[in-house]
DNA sequence: TGCAACTCCGTACGGCGTACGTAGATTGGG
DNA sequence: CCCAATCTACGTACGCCGTACGGAGTTGCA
């Protein structure tokens, strides 16, 4: 259950999985199948939605669809394959309202924001990998979209590709460190403040201020200011700011003349 | 499995846990424990070293040190927190070189880098959340240790907090994606290239570059550039290049006449 | 000396993913 | 039209996991 994602055994199988819209359909000879792939992960989403990814086990999930658990493994090889494709299913469905945006910065933190949105409508995202996701439909149509907001601002492809994935790695980690305290405040059944006040007997004894001078300042002025040890807005706030402070740099660095970027036309993989 | 990390039960627990080596020994009854949970947490470390940390299982560590699966739970009240320990001992261990830098970026790359090779030691920290680690002397220690590069650099205090959790969030990010890679690769037992042979013929049929032009174009660059589809090293060294970019623009804003920053000094946490 | 407190650990429970084999439904080919 | 091939559905079982529980042995203090 502490490894999600695939790529076991057949790869191809998990694509084909992916991409089963597209495919062409493949001759049946035995009884139709009761359900869908689609339907199957529909069902898989909305179970992770309420209850966390762990509580998508084979048996609850089969227990949802009315069939029993073996019978998932008709619509798909396994519960990493499963997985790989709730992802997609999701990228999929994003909205892709039109790059509006005026300015390169604007666009960018729209895509920063829809992915968070993302995150936020599905916590158990945080669970699972993202960074490398499989290369199914979804994935693609959100890349390319994304990608949209980058187009004509004198980066070439590289950077292009590098600065997308900077911003969405971020967008991942500070999503996965909000559903840690969200994690860590359910399990512990008590607020910060509780917590605080149960544990500061030893904290104090042990948080010397001469010894640790500027971790006291800085700590107690971030608790302070925040009212926990860790606010997942203002992290995400500060951050992307940072980072599209640091992009601009980039972006306005003086230019060569600039013949359109296109590099080398391998293949991407390799 | 799928959940590390503690706070469960009494959480005052896990602190004295943490803090044993600066507590007062508390008077024993019984007979003398044969190993201690130093020991206890060494080789668990060195089990996650060698084998990722699925590999530490109680059955598999109890195995190592020669006694019961039972007998750990003396040790340590459950897995969650002796992996809770495991990465307080890492913190505590990192080197703390004289934060020597001559200007902050050069300081800060450097925490960047410890971190980084924190990581690449222990590949398996990747899956584990270390954005609010237990609050352990390691933890703390390393806390004290990291501000010092942001020291007296303009900054106030909550925004030298935001900016080195900004920076650590990255290395993190950046760390995981790498080990996702390095899995994924392990898992299917084939090369970035054997991969793509074996699917290519898949992916060019769905892969309209007419649909997908920009992914289509940056996509193949990326690959090129870096022999796969993704390259981590590169993805890092441009992320904290933007970061480093992006927090001088913080740094060198226009500044008041700058009393010192402290502001008000309740503790942290509440 | 007795007993409370502690360590160690054997057994067992309830969970998980899924390998394997079978029974029954469906359908294309002769 | 029939039947062999092929597919779905699924019951059972295996080998893992973390850990609750209670008993047996050991120690230090009253």
């Amino acid at each position: 259950m502490a490894s999600h994602r695939s790529s076991m055994g057949d790869p191809t199988r998990t694509l084909e999985l992916l991409w089963r819209d597209s495919l062409p359909v493949k001759a049946q000879r035995g009884p139709k199948q009761a359900l869908t792939v689609t339907a199957v992960v529909a069902a898989a989403v909305a179970l992770a939605d309420a209850e966390g990814l762990d509580a998508v086990t084979m048996r609850a999930l089969a227990g949802k669809l009315g069939i029993a658990p073996m019978a998932l493994y008709t619509y798909v090889p396994g519960r990493a394959e499963l997985i790989d494709v709730m992802l997609d299913t999701l990228y999929a469905g994003m909205a892709r309202r039109k790059p509006k945006g005026r300015d390169w910065r604007s666009r960018l933190e729209a895509v920063a924001h829809d992915n968070r949105a993302l995150f936020h409508e599905h916590p158990w995202l945080a669970e699972v990998s993202t960074t490398r996701p499989p290369l199914g439909p979804g994935q693609l149509a959100k890349y390319e979209y994304e990608l949209q907001a980058l187009e004509g601002e004198g980066l070439d492809d590289v950077e292009q590709d590098a600065a997308l994935m900077f911003v969405l790695g971020f967008v991942e980690s500070s999503a996965r460190a909000a559903a840690d305290q969200r994690a860590a405040r359910l399990e512990s059944q008590m607020s910060d403040g509780a917590w605080w006040e149960a544990n500061a007997p030893l904290l104090t004894r042990m948080f010397d201020p001469e010894r640790y001078p500027i971790a006291s300042r800085v700590g107690s002025a971030a608790g302070a200011a925040h009212g926990a040890a860790y606010n997942p807005d203002h992290a995400y706030a500060f951050g992307l700011e940072r980072i599209l402070d640091g992009l601009s740099v980039l972006m306005e660095r003086p230019r060569t003349p600039r013949a359109p970027a296109r590099k080398t036309a391998r293949k991407r993989g390799g």
